[in-house]
DNA sequence: ACAAAAGTGTTCGATATACACCCATGT
DNA sequence: ACATGGGTGTATATCGAACACTTTTGT
């Protein structure tokens, strides 16, 4: 027999708060029924895996076209009391400016700490786990950071979302020196001003700077 | 409609005459029948994923615990003709030294050299060039070359795995340099002499001291 | 003797890290 | 005036890259 059925779940980033938070919803049918989970489903007749993961995502939140990518698939026989689930797990950055859309799926739906979640539904513990793995690796030496911020940031939130993810403080003046090596980021005329301190210069990022260095065969240059 | 067929694929490097060489089958059965492509095939009810890609492994090629990870999975629909088809694909590298027992399946298999391999049934291609792509990214940050080596090995033989799967020469010096800072190559009494050349102390790897680095936080020394 | 691969150090540039003070604004 | 975060430069250590000759063996 090698008929299973086959779900993808969504493991979705954000920064709230100064800090990482992941999405989870609370299951309202069994198995695990009243428990957070991840936001998952099963892929459709004729639907692609990414398409399906897209479409979870904006289910979930109402927000499209944002950071997604494989994270691994998880097929352990027993994962699932329902019989033999392979799921397909991606993780998404959703800006920090975005709201959720009030709860399409009628189910309780909310940001928690990524690394003070709640107790999740099935194996969903080690997909949690491996995703903040994966991004705190990906965020050392590409620039998926910019994902989890609104089109215009400063500096300042830029080093911020750094520092929630890896979990560790960053030295100010290295941090700002490398991303001016880097050159993919375009400073903008504006100044954003925020409670008594001095207003902190606008940044965006620029996708055409960034492909250029991947031409020149700089990959991952952070 | 969720229900799917699930496969694993399993690309098989090795190192043959110098060059990296990939494991292909020859299909017996429609679709492309006649054609090659990768060894894989339907994971059983109650085996976990990869357990199936340790059984495809060990059923293709003899040998058991080698070095073996999940790669990605392809799940479009239509990329098999025989309706909806989702493979998980993983790598395994094989150690030069061994040899493949002779055709269990009665299929033809053979080793191909990764970078010009004949053409592949379904999408295959893509499948075989996102392994190479892995694995040449795995052998700049981590310890895997050794997977593709013998138990004993020399210092050239080592970079000349290095040399071949990464496509370019490497410094004598600084290669062996690398590999004295990290400590992790155990020097043997043993020599080896090939040829009419110098003979040349054999190494093994330790798995041992590999752990204590890992332990202390240095995860991916290459 | 010579062909073949083994073995061995140093220099230089680039990159990462550590570290402290003044600036512009709101209250 | 002071509290708050914004903005800036220098010195040092570390790492990677470039580079050439001697040694040991078989023929």
């Amino acid at each position: 027999m090698s008929e299973a059925k086959v779900t993808v779940d969504v493991v979705m980033f954000t920064i709230r708060e100064g800090r990482l938070q992941v999405l989870l919803v609370r299951r309202g049918i069994p198995p695990f029924e009243g428990q957070w989970a991840i936001p998952g489903g099963f892929v459709l007749a004729g639907e692609g895996l990414e398409a399906a993961a897209a479409r979870e995502l904006e289910e979930e939140t109402g927000v499209r076209d944002v950071y997604l990518e494989q994270l691994y698939t998880f097929g352990d026989p027993g994962r699932d009391p329902r019989g033999r689930v392979v799921t397909v797990a991606y993780f998404a950055l959703i800006r920090s400016d975005l709201e959720l859309a009030a709860g399409s799926d009628a189910a309780e739906a909310r940001w928690w700490p990524a690394d003070a979640p709640p107790p999740l539904a099935f194996d969903h513990d080690r997909i949690l786990a491996y995703a903040i793995e994966r991004l705190r690796n990906k965020l050392e030496y590409t620039t998926v950071g910019f994902q989890l911020l609104p089109e215009r940031f400063t500096l300042g939130d830029l080093q911020a979302v750094y520092e929630a993810v890896l979990g560790r403080p960053l030295d100010k003046r290295n941090f700002r020196r490398k991303l001016e090596l880097l050159d993919i980021l375009v400073p903008l005329a504006e100044h954003r001003t925020a409670g008594r301190a001095r207003p902190a210069r606008l940044y965006r990022f620029s996708a055409a700077r960034f492909e250029k260095l991947r031409d020149k065969g700089i990959l991952f240059p952070f």
